[in-house]
DNA sequence: AAATGTGAAGTTGTTCACAGCT
DNA sequence: AGCTGTGAACAACTTCACATTT
């Protein structure tokens, strides 16, 4: 009988929505301390969000207390403090699996080191395919998959291969060890309780802008 | 007095996530129908779309009336509504800005027009800055955003400049007319209430898998 | 005086259960 | 008999309001 997915222990039932404005926090919060902002109060981080005051106390209610009353928030505590939770105080390695057109551009995309994660080899059927000359990591063939994310204890990929193929890696990633995949292919992967996915379609975002932007 | 935003008019109340799933939907019955189904229970398209039966009932029914009790709904007919609702069931315009990295990918990204969507031209400050050969749409100068919104009736964009330029750029979009924005850059966009802005934000996205993945 | 932390109220979205068609 | 459509129950999330602390 399906067991009712008991979320990870340890750590307090934290609603998902919660955990992704915390990212969005960390983004306002660096922005605050490089403009040499060292206190901030709920209401001004708040607006730099783009939420309200009490849902920003609220969401780091969760965590504990880390406000002094009459005073705000020390920006780099709480910095400090998401970096902890979300696990990016130190680096994490990350495979990419599928080094097609969005593989490549990913693959040479900043915006992910800058946030402490490493994406240090990519993998696709085709490893030796041409490729652009801005791709520096190594691509390997899908063999070399298992062997890599053990060897360098590996715990996230990023999915990005045609939709038919995406089940099929996945169960690869999930068998070689992967505990969270981030998912662009177009397809509802069936993956088990633990592995968390994360789907990124862009198409669906478009199609869901149209819908908001009709007359 | 801030006035209740009152959504557009015309249009039932519909949740975000309601529209969100519409494309799944989609996504699931063209399997169907390519695999020669034309009747479907809503306990069958549910479980291909990862949600449960009544969940698919009430999201249909925000819209009308499209079962036929004792048998199900027909697959052709579904497909054709959510086209019709979601403004796809004829190709529109879409313009980028910012020719990155990631722009450049995206340009050559076919899930766009597969799904009906037509990036035809993009923008850059750097319009004949050397670029991969692969992209086939011309790059034009900034100054010319206005007039091809104008003259294609653009109605979206996707937007992906660095964040320090991101809120100048929607600015400019909105100036222009566009109506809806596919914003990349991690940054929160302040616009007009009738704009909608889609955040893409992959960086966010890994640090959120980070979170779910740790031991 | 200012701003946090939080119980309670309010709102939104999901699931259930079953009446009502076909 | 089977499956939709939906009011009612439920759950999750957000906002309010205020007691509490500095």
């Amino acid at each position: 009988m399906a067991a009712k997915k008991k979320a990870r222990i340890a750590r307090p039932e934290i609603p998902r929505k919660t955990v992704y404005r915390l990212s969005i926090y960390t983004r306002c919060l660096q922005r605050l301390l490089a403009n040499g902002i060292h206190t901030v109060s709920s209401e001004a981080l708040a607006g730099a969000a783009g939420v309200k005051s009490p849902q920003l106390r609220k969401d780091l209610a969760y965590f504990g207390q880390f406000g002094t009353r009459g005073l705000g928030y020390d920006v780099e505590q709480l910095i400090q403090m998401i970096a902890d939770l979300m696990g990016t105080d130190h680096l994490q390695p990350v495979v990419l699996v599928g080094v097609g057109n969005l593989g490549t551009a990913l693959m040479s995309y900043r915006g992910f080191e800058k946030e402490g994660f490493g994406v240090h080899a990519a993998f696709d059927v085709q490893h030796d395919r041409q490729r652009d000359e801005r791709v520096k990591q190594p691509v390997f063939p899908m063999e070399k998959l298992a062997d890599y994310v053990a060897e360098y204890h590996v715990r996230m990929a990023i999915l990005c291969v045609p939709p038919e193929e995406a089940q099929e890696v996945a169960n690869e990633l999930v068998e070689a060890g992967v505990m969270g995949i981030m998912n662009f292919a177009p397809t509802v992967l069936q993956v088990p309780d633990e592995v968390t996915v994360n789907n990124v379609n862009m198409a669906i975002e478009l199609e869901n802008l149209s819908y908001f932007v009709q007359q």
